[in-house]
DNA sequence: TGACGTATTGCAACAAAGTTGCGTTTACTA
DNA sequence: TAGTAAACGCAACTTTGTTGCAATACGTCA
């Protein structure tokens, strides 16, 4: 996938889109490098630039939450990211909820153009609740 | 309405909510700071302060955005929060859609619970499109 | 396989946004 | 009008992310 869009294939890509793969939701650039502990180390303003990259390339999205802290997730979910997501209020986990239900019918003001959709529900998961 | 709370009437409290009621949409705490700098000021720990209290008071609502820096508005309409608010991709400005349209009807993951829904859309205004 | 040029990395320093601790001031109460 | 707790102002701090630059590693081509 890293080497599909003609960039270079460095160890730091792979190794992070490996774990976002493996990871089933959205996690943030503090717990990717825990999780990027064992092995060679991975410099943190790399892990910053890595990420933005993979973003860049459509390989990872990024989730945006009120503590404001950006969470990253893979797309293995190929097309357009339409979808929505939920944040726990009190263990602020935040899953993808798969569900093409994310979509704006209402009015935008005159001129106004729609280009992408963001919901978020946020509550409890069901650990919290 | 500061009254109203129980808490005490401090001038930063109102002159902060009298700035948002009068301002039409969601602003910074920085551009909060430029409207107060007539007048005694307002030391900007104390106005992060004040910002909190007026959430917490639901007097204001905060407003997320993937810049990491949150926008206040103040709660003209009473009730629970539950409109959207659309992004200018170019010009970063917020405004609230006051349209009750924000709502999630797909499923949950077994056990999770439901508290808020936080809609966003994402596009150019008139001004940019 | 090995040398080469450039994209990427690591480090140090920086920046923006928000938080904490603490002594001083202010708003409410009596 | 005095007493008191809540709120304020200031300085220092934290977290999250960014920038500049020299060192390194990836991919290419001999
Ligand atoms: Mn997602
Ligand atoms: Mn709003
Ligand atoms: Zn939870
Ligand atoms: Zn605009």
């Amino acid at each position: 996938m890293v080497r599909r869009t003609g960039d270079r294939a460095t160890s730091g890509r792979v190794r992070v889109l490996a774990l976002l793969l493996a990871e089933q939701r959205a996690i943030t650039h503090h717990e990717i490098e825990e999780r990027l502990s064992g092995g060679r180390r991975l410099d943190r303003v790399t892990l910053y630039r890595v990420l933005e990259w993979l973003s860049e390339k459509c390989l990872v999205h990024r989730v945006v939450n009120d503590d404001r802290v950006w969470r990253f997730r893979a797309n293995a979910h190929s097309d357009t990211h339409q979808h929505a997501h939920f944040k726990c209020t009190r263990c602020t986990t935040v899953i993808c909820l798969d569900d093409p239900q994310a979509a704006y019918d209402g009015p935008l003001p005159a001129g106004y153009r729609l280009q992408e959709i963001e919901l978020t529900v946020k509550g409890l998961c069901a650990a919290c609740a």
